[in-house]
DNA sequence: GTGGTCTAGACCACT
DNA sequence: GTGGTCTAGACCACC
């Protein structure tokens, strides 16, 4: 489910939270879906769970998921945040990409017809 | 004219790497032209000539410069295929964010809209 | 296991390169074996750790080997390609040395002669 | 005339005197022949006169060459020393390979046959 | 002065 | 403990 890139420079436990908010702006995990336990992941990842715990604590401190001590980890109702944010980076993304092409000599008409094509 | 980051997560000497391809697709740096030696370079940007050296490695194996030991490095001929190369990587980015913002539920018109905007 | 010569014009770390694939194609090391750890094999070799790592840098850039940063590294699964390699390496260089003493006037018949006896 | 590759480890003189050898050993260069001027093919090449200087001068020590400081630089009569001795080394490479590709489980009879075709 | 190599040693993030 | 990065500084051959 979740895919790691263990050659990236993005640390693990930064690309699980990237992996879980974009599950979360998918709808492929919704309000109120239980997590898997810190443990049964790292298993699942073959990772350490400490590499887990640090991305739980991440998705909570950006309010994407809430633990409960006792009865365990639920994604939020915060998942219309979740996908506007996602689609505003993805804009200026690119954006910034665009710019990038037109310093190298390519016009915006053209780039958005090879884009398209 | 390089300019660098050092908080970044991108390592000093690949940031450099960056730079100098951009300034040959840019057509700044043209073939034959002489780069400044490693040492100078390294006076320049304030860091260690290693780091330097280490990113004019990764330039000479990508076939962008070309080092002789006692007269200096310069730029290859390579520079048109430095241009198309970048291009189609830029146009290669910005399809995949495309593709991955449609399955947030916005369409391709929207993106469009937006990114002119 | 790896044996360096100091005085060779052949520089220390391309000596290692040479080695491990020379370990690898001998099938000595196969694939996903873990490789020493960098600190390890220059305290094996009496070398600094920047050596080993420039070899084990070269060695991934040709595909041998796979680094994670906390895990180690190992062979990766390119190992019959390896062998074939050296092997249609060798051969070229075999018959570009004929070819280079034909033209001394000595003729293939007697060349071929000397090499077995 | 005379190839050189600045990327080799070998040195600019080193290859020189290779060369000239070579030229030698296939008669190209032979017995009184006289040899271009330091300068000259300081010039022909694009290096500097001392590397070419440096050159002459093991040359001079082999034997191949004779310097008489006001008439030039002449071909000596040690052409068929030197063909010998580049048959006898060519012969000993191609040994040292055979013996390098056996041990990579690739039989004598499959090289010469590959070698042949 | 130029690039090439190597040492010694440090700090970092991640596990 | 692991690899990744960077610094500081040295020595070398070559030109």
């Amino acid at each position: 489910m979740i895919n790691l890139d263990y050659k990236s420079r993005v640390p693990i436990y930064e690309q699980i939270v990237m992996e879980i908010e974009r599950y979360v702006a998918l709808d492929v995990l919704k309000e109120n879906d239980k997590m898997p336990s810190i443990r049964q992941m790292a298993i699942d990842l073959g990772i350490n769970p400490n590499t887990v715990k640090k991305a739980y604590t991440i998705l909570e401190n950006k309010g994407i998921i809430n633990s409960h001590s006792t009865k365990g980890t639920f994604i939020t109702n915060s998942t219309k945040r979740v996908v506007d944010k996602k689609i505003e980076e993805g804009i200026l993304y690119i954006k910034d990409k665009i710019m990038e092409l037109e310093k190298l000599g390519i016009s915006r008409e053209e780039i958005i017809e090879k884009v398209i094509k």
